[in-house]
DNA sequence: AAACTGTATACTGTAGGCAGTCGACAACAG
DNA sequence: CTGTTGTCGACTGCCTACAGTATACAGTTT
């Protein structure tokens, strides 16, 4: 049992382990949708889908039931998959749920982090910072998922933390559109964050964390209510039944 | 436009409408895994479901990958599917998430019941107390779930139901097997919850919310403490790859 | 005898195909 | 002209079949 010394050269070039068909679909559809490709309401059709990406219907058939799982999609049976269509009032208790769950995650993440979790939380608040500065949109939004899930990881509760990326995923979709701007403010509050975090201080860290998320909430219903314009179909249901393509926007 | 009489005839026969195939095989699944016909770690042969099931293989595919989402099984590409295996770290997770959902649950519902809803939350509660007098401990512990849903719906907010749903149906299983008892405690609990939340103060009812979660939380580690010992394989990894056959226990 | 290699087996992942069902449009009766 | 009924088209849900892959066992070599 000399265990080949193959096994310990270390660098594992991870071979390009080719993930199953359905969760790359998954991602491919999950992309269309939050890019906008896919308009909420719009109808799925396992066919054309299967065809865009150049595969057979059942990856895609099961990645829309993943989808749907997480709140992507709605799967009526026999009619097939909707892109889900949020009203105001869901995305407002989404962002309440999430209030809550990233509020509990700051509090544990006070009373747990160690100093290398702070630095970590440091490094990707000073990357997102820089960002900012250099107008980099999607950067700086990147750096904020990502600070808000590191946070969550130290909380120590793995199930929390899983719970908190769903929520967060679908927040960021409906609050992307309307949100582009409260980038100096948010990450003034993310630095007083990892500071309350690196004090151990839990009642503050739970406390700032709250305000922010509720910041975020609040910034989301005055976009929305000074906009009560609906982008498209007026109409009551928007079910139009072949949107033409799928290629649309 | 009279709509013919026919649709106001009130009683709507509800025509059992056959619903997909893979839900009912989920459901079928489902309860084979709480009612311990399959065991933690158990691998699930696809082909074998079906053939116990009566079903070809598409449903159960579809079913075990909605089973997935929701944790109760895990889904290794290339292997199939296993029931999942709960450490008593992620048990214990899992009902700290329970508390916080139902705590927020309990404050929102004390904040938003009225009095409709507080007489259906006595309905429930008397059902629950007269089962636990008469020794109906699967009414009983039905009526306790039901009563928690009922304050999460009340709650008001849709999206933390949904999810305090799911979690309450894990912890469920998890906890089921431990604790059988702590049955009249747990519903002077509930009838003090529910004093709070009629007289719509939210800070007690949270509080108690969380206490009565915290209670069921610390029974069941004293329980896991008390019989340490591993029911099966005390090996490293429940890996058996054919368990000889489903119908086992 | 121990370790490696080749082969067999069983299961998953994916594809294609067929029947059932739903929605829409057109023809028809009142 | 309005309301009803029959027919067409399209899509979903499910089944069957095939290819790829991981595991276990036996044979072979050192």
């Amino acid at each position: 049992m000399v265990r080949s010394e193959l096994a310990n050269s270390g660098a594992a070039p991870k071979i390009p382990r080719p993930t199953t068909l359905r969760e790359s679909v998954f991602e491919a559809i999950l992309e269309l949708i939050v890019n906008g490709s896919l308009s909420p309401g719009q109808h799925l059709a396992e066919s054309e889908l299967a065809e865009l990406l150049g595969v057979s219907r059942q990856p895609v058939r099961e990645a829309l039931q993943m989808l749907s799982g997480e709140g992507w999609v709605d799967l009526r049976p026999g009619h097939g998959a909707f892109v889900h269509a949020p009203t105001v009032q869901e995305a407002d208790q989404l962002l309440a749920v999430r209030a809550l769950l990233e509020t509990e995650s700051a509090r544990l993440a006070a009373l747990n982090s160690d100093a290398a979790g702070v630095a970590r939380l440091r490094e990707v608040c000073a990357r997102g910072l820089r960002a900012l500065e250099a107008d980099d949109i999607d950067t700086s939004v990147a750096a904020n998922s990502e600070l808000h899930a590191l946070v969550t990881e130290l909380s120590g509760n793995a199930v929390l933390a899983e719970l908190a990326s769903q929520v967060s995923r679908r927040v960021r979709w409906y609050h992307t559109p309307v949100a582009r701007q409260r980038g100096r403010d948010s990450w003034e509050e993310h630095d007083q964050l990892i500071n309350a975090i690196e004090a151990r201080d839990e009642i503050r860290a739970a406390e700032i964390m709250r305000d922010h998320t509720e910041h975020t909430r609040s910034s989301y219903l005055e976009q929305r209510a000074s906009e009560p314009v609906e982008p498209e179909e007026p109409a009551p249901a928007a079910r139009r039944r072949r949107p033409r393509s799928l290629s649309a926007s």
